[in-house]
RNA sequence: GCGGACGUGGCGGAAUGGUAGACGCUGGAGACUUAAAAUCUUCUGCCCGACUGGGCGUGCGGGUUCGAGUCCCGCCGUCCGCACCA
């Protein structure tokens, strides 16, 4: 028996003894209770930061937790690695994207094995990896061939330098983020999934996710963006085709005072085609920024273009058709009808060109002359719109709407924000669209024994631009259709693609097909899925729409993939800068005093905010150095202490200190022998309570009760007399601790003599009976102020507790004599006296 | 601008409308030790007080209630998401 527990020699062993008896290997075909934990899967950057710890930690706690409560836990891992970095990587390093991922992911296992998670490794997967893209190609042509997958011209942002398309985050002020160049709007055909076919679906199935947190739902909602309203058109005063329009205010037909379309509208076009001033202003709209604070800060701008259209409801009422700057083509029809009095925008335009403005809804019938001075964008009557008069905002709505439907110049709507999903990326590392383009065919499916598509080794990222476009033959092939000479698609896959679907592989992993749907619906859907709040949207997004997409098709039974899920807090750090302003590593700089100087030459340093640990700020912990210093359990520990799981967790010596130090001194009680003979009731009480306390805190997530819990019940038993309960608390504690620290946890219980292995013990149950006490403590009250507190037997009745309660010395103090008014007794917790 | 979340000791944080500050960190005092580390004991919201004790206290101002950190109304502040979405 040692004194200290010796992590770096017992986290190895118990994890090779976890290995050797596939201890957390998940059977399919199992009748147990299945239950699914997965966290999100990294992305093999090369090694694993204190973020993924964290978010590992949690999900393997709960994977611990369940497999000792009896279900069969399905709880993998893999590697999201198709992406920039790796193309990043191979152009700066001359290395392949292949070579430097494979050998991060190399790296990245072994860092995540010695951590001792609970994780079936038999089903690891790299979305690189051809046997995992090569199903993703036949799920694309499952979607093709049901007819969701489609391709059209569409504006990408592009780099004339690096010849590449940039996604709008790699868009920096206008410039490419890595040549600097300025970034063009260019014309390509893309790929699209048909996302909005299942827009409202998507909506409509958040409903369903009560285990969700309502921010990711709503952020979900917004970004769907469904809305309800009135699409109609406007007949050309001098004939042409009609001006279509979408509206949620239909009720304020009658406050329009001029009619403004996008720049990319086609009577834009048309019109510019005949003016060369049109042609210059919108030439002009389109040279503006898309940042989001070049649009905050864009003036409104509008071109006059002398069309004139005609009021739905009123043949004589003519109103101008002016072209602005901001008016989306993406968005409804392109077009809009301006009502300057309840419209921000519109009466911000209206007011700069002089247009009129125009009251229509009011509070009240009475306040229909009331003066505009700002947009009123309010429900309540409308006012100075003819037979729509008095009537309130909604059935005003609803009435516009009967009405143009029955006289046929328009129709009630539900318009969405959300569009379709561009898929397609002008890069190498990513997953082979399998599509053939052939001149005569049009654009074939490559068929289903030709796949995988697979990338080719040898090429080249010394020139700018996507590899495979260059390649001397890889693109060249023959069409399946005609034997005509034809092209593959050179476009890859979206990286969030091979995101969509990794949770079905994981359950089940069939050689010859992406999935066996049995099997995968037994694990589905993932009963509890952990990750950062930074996929609310797209990721989780996609994911849901492939499922129900897969659903439609009938590959599977599921709508949801996810019914539980969690996302966790940032792991932070505090930041440090050097004089000159550069950012100084944790280990660079000391605490001198009160001041904080660097290492190497002691000069001043001045401490910044505390941040998400990143490479920029320099602020990052590597996990590595400190496993090897403190043992796997310990930074377990305190990634799961102190902070709730959903907040940020700060990253501190202080910390990882003190759990080092509970580490230790549950192995001094499990170690240190006390035999003794009888129950001690009391502490039997605790156990039970920390059991029921432990359960619920990790079925909650909320691992920092949890922590809080078992070191209540270490200090319970460090203090109690020996007894033969106490033996039987220390074996509890050490069940209850394992799925959090589980190599101290095994090797304490071998060192209590047990034989089998805690991974897969049974959880402990408790006794309900156990949970309360026989006394319990009455706070006393003198007008809502605790002014005494009195040890009663439970269940004591209102009399006696108020009796009791009166007999205090403190109480008759604070009464002086007086006959208290009323008395309020809650039944073994208060008595609260009013005088 | 729209939407959302959150404001509790020196710090991280606990608290079904019922004893605010569990638990951890930091700090103080003490024990053990030649000494240090480790470990153990004990104190640690603020103010008055030698003590018994008393007053104040969950961002600010109101309200509901016998009783509010918790519920309601109005402010202030911080953070997050979306953003010219008709």
């Amino acid at each position: 028996m040692t004194a200290r527990f010796d992590p770096g020699e017992a986290d190895a062993r118990w994890q090779a003894r976890w290995e050797q008896d596939d201890c957390f290997a998940a059977n399919s075909a199992s009748d147990r209770p299945k239950t699914y934990v997965l966290e999100m899967f990294p992305y093999p950057s090369g090694r694993i930061h204190m973020g993924h710890v964290r978010n590992y930690a949690m999900g393997d706690v709960l994977a611990r937790y369940r497999r000792m409560q009896g279900h069969e836990v399905l709880h993998p891992m893999g590697w999201d690695a198709f992406g920039m970095p790796a193309e990043n990587a191979a152009m700066e390093r001359k290395v392949h994207p292949g070579a430097w991922t494979w050998a991060n992911i190399a790296t990245m296992r072994e860092q995540l094995k010695r951590l001792g998670f609970a994780l079936d490794w038999s089903r690891e997967l790299a979305t690189c990896d051809p046997a995992y893209y090569g199903h993703e190609q036949a799920l694309f042509l499952d979607l093709f061939e049901a007819g969701l997958v489609y391709r059209k011209e569409s504006e990408v942002n592009w780099d004339p330098v690096d010849c590449t398309v940039l996604a709008n985050e790699q868009v920096i002020d206008g410039k490419g983020w890595r040549s600097g160049a300025t970034v063009e709007r260019r014309k390509l055909a893309q790929w699209f999934l048909k996302i909005t076919d299942f827009a409202d679906d998507l909506v409509e199935g958040l409903g369903t996710l009560d285990q969700w947190p309502d921010k990711v739902r709503l952020m979900q909602q917004n970004w769907i963006g469904k809305s309800r309203g009135l699409e109609f058109r406007f007949a050309l005063a001098d004939g042409g085709e009609d001006i279509a329009v979408f509206t949620t205010r239909p009720d304020t037909i009658f406050g329009a005072s001029f009619l403004a379309i996008s720049p990319g509208h086609p009577l834009a076009e048309a019109v510019a085609a005949k003016q060369a001033e049109a042609a210059e202003f919108i030439a002009r709209c389109r040279a503006g920024g898309t940042s989001a604070a070049e649009i905050e800060t864009a003036e409104k701008l509008g071109f006059d273009t002398g069309v004139e259209v005609v009021h739905p409801l009123d043949p004589e009422w003519r109103l101008p058709v002016w072209i602005a700057n901001f008016v989306l083509m993406e968005y409804g029809t392109g077009a809009l009808f301006g009502v300057p009095a309840h419209d921000a925008r519109d009466f911000e335009f209206a007011s700069k060109y002089g247009l009129p403005i125009r009251r229509v809804v009011a509070a009240s019938a009475e306040e229909s002359d009331a003066p505009v001075t700002e947009a009123e964008t309010i429900e309540g009557v409308a006012v100075n719109s003819r037979f729509l008069d008095g009537l309130p905002t909604r059935e005003a709505a609803a009435e516009v709407i009967r009405r143009a439907e029955a006289e046929g110049w328009g129709h009630g709507k539900v318009q969405y924000r959300l569009r379709d999903w561009g898929v397609s990326r002008q890069r190498y590392w990513g997953t082979p669209i399998p599509i053939i383009h052939c001149a005569g065919c049009g654009a074939v499916p490559v068929p289903r024994e030709q796949l995988p598509v697979v990338l080719p080794e040898d090429v080249s990222f010394d020139l700018p631009g996507n590899p495979l476009d260059r390649h001397p033959s890889w693109s060249r092939t023959d069409c399946p259709k005609c034997g005509a000479a034809a092209r593959r698609e050179t476009d890859t896959l979206d990286t969030f693609v091979n995101s969509s679907w990794y949770f079905i592989r994981f359950a089940s992993q069939p050689a010859d097909r992406p999935f066996d749907r049995a099997e995968a619906e037994s694990w589905l859907p993932v009963a509890q899925y952990i990750g950062g709040v930074e996929h609310a949207i797209l990721h989780l997004l996609y994911a849901r729409f492939w499922t129900r997409a897969l659903q439609r098709i009938g590959r599977i039974g599921i709508a949801e993939p996810f019914k539980g899920l969690f996302t966790q807090g940032m792991v932070t750090h505090e930041t440090y800068r050097s004089g000159d302003g550069s950012w100084l590593s944790p280990d660079e700089v000391r605490r001198d005093g009160d001041i904080w100087v660097r290492v190497a030459d002691g000069a001043p340093v001045t401490p910044g905010r505390v941040e998400k640990m990143s490479k920029s700020k320099r602020n990052t912990i590597d996990p590595e150095p400190i496993v090897a210093r403190y043992g796997a359990d310990a930074v377990r520990w305190f990634m799961l202490s102190d902070s709730p799981p959903e907040r940020d967790l700060e990253w501190s010596e202080n910390g990882i200190e003190g759990a080092a130090r509970f580490i230790q001194r549950v192995w001094r009680l499990a170690s240190a022998q006390s035999s003794g003979e009888g129950r001690d009731q009391a502490l039997d009480r605790r156990v039970h309570k920390a059991v029921a306390a432990v359960g619920e805190a990790i079925e909650g997530l909320q691992f920092n009760k949890a922590v809080a819990t078992l070191y209540e019940l270490t200090s319970a038993i460090e203090k109690a007399p020996p007894s033969q309960s106490r033996g039987d608390a220390v074996a509890t504690l050490l069940k209850l601790a394992s799925p959090m620290a589980p190599h101290l946890a095994e090797e304490a219980w071998r060192a209590l003599g047990r034989q089998e292995l805690l991974a897969t013990a049974a959880w402990p149950s408790f006794d309900p009976a156990l949970l309360v006490d026989e006394d319990v403590t009455l706070a006393v009250q003198v007008n809502g102020k605790l002014r005494d507190t009195l040890v009663a037997p439970r269940g004591l009745d209102r009399a006696a507790a108020e009796a009791l309660a009166l007999a205090s010395e403190k109480v008759q103090r604070q009464l002086a004599g007086s006959a208290p008014r009323k008395v309020i007794v809650v039944p073994d917790r208060l008595v609260n006296i009013v005088a």
